[in-house]
DNA sequence: GGCAATCGTTTCATTTATTGAACCGATGGA
DNA sequence: TCCATCGGTTCAATAAATGAAACGATTGCC
């Protein structure tokens, strides 16, 4: 069952090591982090450099995200604007619930927090932009799983399951019932299971061909999370999830369970 | 002497065939642009898609550049925001030329607009976003030419310099000539060299270790470009290129003309 | 100031993934 | 109905990726 190690791929993986507190890298930690050897991290690194998606410092020798993420996703968003859809899609979502707003999308095996608007509570969550977000410690990993192929949750689950705060469930079992739940009434919660005392609420929005594209979230502190707030709360994020599904002219799948829109 | 034909580059060379009236390319479109057999095409856009990179559309079987382009750039600009200091130069320059202003940055091999603020007079240049520029036929090419380093004016210089107007120079030393008149006075001036009746005024921008990184640019109707005009022209240009190279944290570089500053 | 660790980089024999012609079934237009 | 073209698959031949070791240059530590 060999999966096919493409080479192209192995050298696109370097790119996940980045992250909001790791804005650049090194070739030996690039190599600690992969596992591969130095002189093949060397020639994925130069390759990458090569077309504008790294950016070596010629002093220190370090590596940055590129300049080809500038051109590319300028070009993505003149075809397919989707960047400035989210943006309006959140600002209103934050509105009406008054907690920090966030999107994601799939990209790669990775759930991107792309964009987030924050709450302007003095008690409220601060998300990092371009995060990555774990599948299972987060309603908006367990929103875009439930409707996910099953090769997807299985790979998603597969990894390893980090615990990240005291209720985090690292259970596989627990974490495919959840889904379940999420699949019945298409919003998912959590509650402090990515950071202690933080809730989430979280719907997934399709794209063009009712494929699951990501998930439209909020986040806020739990002793806010009250039962006639947190119904609120649901309704609000599933509307901006169906929001920026028709914005990016995405269908709901027939699987979607149709009375809770 | 063989160069080393990275499988990764070659994969990577594919999202260079997206462009601004090319925004979805199917496999043998790939394989016909490239020059790739189908099946070599077929696994690098495969793993392309399986990182982020493209999206294929699950009917059409299509491919689009994909949501990791998304993730990236917003991660390369919480760390380093580019973007939002281009599109301010960019309004500014806009307002004291009245012309229509762009900034491009290299990525790879191409040097690629990334944004783009129009003249509001009614005869004005439109230009598309993310568009790649002719090295040897816009001023923006001229300009980042000028400072680059002798291998990157040489591999540019050596593709087939295409003839877009009457007046585009083909001829590779006329074009050396100018980038020496560039390199003296730090702006580079193209005349219905890209387009009939099109001028330009571009001048390049410094990154932090006092490496070209692209230019800023404006591009006007042949008519305004009156002498008058022209040395305010230059004047802004300039002024623009030099406060991205500060935004950016770039420093000029030793052999840059200091009184043309 | 000198020693040691670590950095990025190069080399080269070994191995393994990449390559491409031919083929397949599906789709769609004439 | 036929033919062209689409996306995708197969498999032997081949060319490219790999990794241990070594190198020189910094860097940091005693």
């Amino acid at each position: 069952m060999s999966a096919g190690p493409s080479t192209v791929i192995k050298a696109l993986t370097l790119l996940d090591y980045f992250n909001p507190s790791r804005t650049a890298i090194g070739l030996s930690e690039f190599a600690k982090l992969s596992g591969y050897n130095k002189a093949t991290a060397l020639r994925f690194l130069t390759a990458l450099e090569s077309k504008g998606f790294l950016e070596q410092d010629i002093e220190t020798r370090i590596y940055k995200l590129g300049p080809a993420f500038l051109r590319f996703s300028q070009l993505r968003e003149t075809s397919f604007p989707l960047a400035e859809a989210v943006k309006v899609v959140l600002r209103d979502l934050n509105a009406s619930t008054g907690e920090t707003a966030l999107a994601s999308v799939i990209a790669g095996e990775n759930l991107a927090t792309i964009d987030v608007v924050e709450s302007r509570k003095l008690n409220r969550v601060t998300l990092e932009q371009g995060a990555a977000l774990p599948f299972h410690a987060t309603a908006s990993g367990l929103a875009y799983l439930a409707f996910a192929t099953d090769d997807i949750i299985e790979g998603a689950l597969s990894r390893e399951l980090t615990s990240h705060a005291g209720k985090t469930i690292t259970d596989q079992r627990k974490i495919a019932d959840r889904l379940d739940a999420v699949r019945a009434t298409g919003v998912a919660h959590t509650d402090g299971s990515f950071e202690e005392d933080v809730m989430g609420v979280a719907a997934p929005y399709f794209g063009p061909s009712g494929k699951v594209c990501g998930s439209v979230a909020i986040g806020f502190p739990a002793v806010r999370g009250t039962p006639d707030h947190m119904t609120a709360f649901e309704e609000d994020v599933k509307r901006a999830a169906m929001r920026l599904t028709g914005l990016r002219g995405g269908y709901y799948p027939d699987d979607f369970p149709e009375w809770a829109l």
